[in-house]
RNA sequence: GCGUAGGUGGCAGAGCGGUCAAUUGCAAGAGACUGUAAAUCUCUCGACCUUUGGUCUACGGGGGUUCGAAUCCCUCCCUACGCACCA
């Protein structure tokens, strides 16, 4: 079509290519050198990014992958999102427990969802629009004598040299064979992609590599891993969905601003240079008003409301912080709050147990116990756990939840 | 298949006949404080109720012994390790 002419107008200036190679970079497979010559020679590559699509939702972990592929579109290379509903369907191999296996319409909802995440930061339409595969379309159709062909490729011995595995063989703790499956079907969707290379973050380095090994024996393509950095929190721990101060993509603005908040002043940068576009010379000063002593909250601040504008917009960036400065620096109320209707009498406890917002009758006992739950409008307490509603009256629960109960 | 060690709350991991709704750590919630939902300190953390108390359900599943079991016995399931087997 018209547009395939255009998409091969490829930049190959210097130093976007650098900050590409480097920027919340890794690692960089075979070596930064190849990469380099290979997107400087003014050939199209093309790249893609695995996800597996077993939560609703993507968390900022993923956007630092999705940003660099963001890069490469933008110079003009062709990407595609890989999404791994075949091996969603099946399990994923990271935790000991086995995880609940997805049904096809559980995938499918996902992965709407997962488009219209990531159409925030890549773009499905226009000249050079990205692709978006499922891996289900090949691995669902291998026999049992093509998966033995594709498992004679590696040995026991490299498998046990990814870490997750090593440690458990360490402690004991079981290792099922299906889960050796895994690096090998991630691997050869490289194989089946033809790709010239793949994004991921640092936890994905195995399985990536699986995929250069593979690419090798059945093609004898150099495939290019590009491994990004992990957003860490300040005790050095990944920051996933299971570490609770994660940043789901698609939660509200406030949700979503006061999140970031909570991580450590020491994100800070890594977050500004992983998962913003803010360009580095911004960072560099950024970094300079930090040893000057600027107070880090402030800094923080602005790091949220950058990360909520990618996501919801600037106008919600703008609210979801005034909302921020009223609830937790005033101790104010934010601008909108969940109204539930019903009718006069009811009881406080029963609403919020139906909605949710407290997770048991004992729960709601505790916080009031604690004088954690108070009416808005007059500051008073609620002292009782059978309070009646009579009128339409706002509550705070806590810290941060806010209930309207309109009569 | 044989042997050994295990299976406890969201996770890790104590307890090994009554005082166990279960020590402790992490995670979580609340209160205080503050520079934030950070840090720190304090409290809470199975559920339900007519709440200085009571009731119910829980220590892999099922059955049993006992006035009484997470704790003892039987059986089944699951895991690790060792041995055996290994085209």
């Amino acid at each position: 079509m018209f547009g395939k002419i255009k998409s091969l107008h490829l930049d190959t200036n210097s130093e976007k290519i650098e900050e590409f190679l480097t920027r919340g970079v890794e690692n960089v497979y075979p070596n930064k050198d190849f990469v380099t010559q290979k997107l400087k020679s003014g050939d199209q590559l093309t790249f893609y990014y695995g996800i597996d699509p077993t939560a609703p939702s993507l968390h900022i972990g993923h956007s630092a992958p999705l940003l660099k592929l963001k890069s490469l579109q933008d110079l003009g290379h062709k990407i595609i999102v890989l999404i791994g509903d075949f091996t969603a369907m099946i399990g994923d191999p990271d935790k000991v427990s086995v995880r609940k296996q997805l049904t096809r319409a559980e995938v499918l909802t996902n992965c709407r969802k997962y488009k219209e995440q990531i159409g925030r930061i890549i773009s499905f339409s226009g000249n050079n629009k990205a692709e978006f595969v499922f891996n289900s379309k090949w691995l669902s159709k291998m026999n049992f004598g093509d998966v033995l062909d594709l498992a004679s490729k590696m040995t026991v011995d490299q498998m046990l040299k990814r870490d997750m595995f090593a440690k458990r063989v360490e402690e004991n703790k079981p290792i099922y064979i299906h889960e050796f499956m895994y690096p090998l079907m991630q691997g050869y969707d490289s194989v089946v992609l033809g790709v010239d290379g793949e994004i991921g973050g640092n936890d994905q380095t195995f399985n990536m590599l699986a995929g250069r090994t593979l690419m090798k024996q059945f093609s004898n393509k150099e495939k290019i891993v590009i491994a990004t950095k992990l957003l860490t929190d300040s005790f050095g721990n990944k920051m996933g969905k299971t570490e609770g101060n994660a940043v789901i993509l698609d939660q509200n603005e406030s949700d979503m601003f006061g999140a970031v908040m909570s991580w450590g002043d020491i994100s800070i940068i890594p977050a500004f240079t992983l998962v913003t576009c803010v360009s580095l010379d911004k960072i560099e000063n950024i970094k300079k008003r930090l040893e000057a002593g600027e107070n880090p909250r402030d800094i923080k601040i602005e790091l949220a409301r950058t990360i909520v504008s990618i996501y919801h917009g600037e106008k919600a960036g703008e609210k979801a912080e005034k909302d921020f400065t009223n609830v937790f620096k005033k101790g104010g109320v934010p601008e909108s709050i969940q109204e539930i209707k019903m009718k006069t009498g009811g009881l406080l406890i029963d609403v919020l147990l139906e909605n949710n917002i407290v997770s048991s009758k004992t729960d709601f006992r505790r916080l009031v116990s604690d004088g954690a739950v108070s009416i808005v409008e007059t500051d008073e307490k609620i002292t009782t756990p059978n309070f009646k509603i009579e009128k339409t009256t706002t509550f705070r629960v806590g810290k941060k939840r806010f209930v309207k109960l309109v009569v």
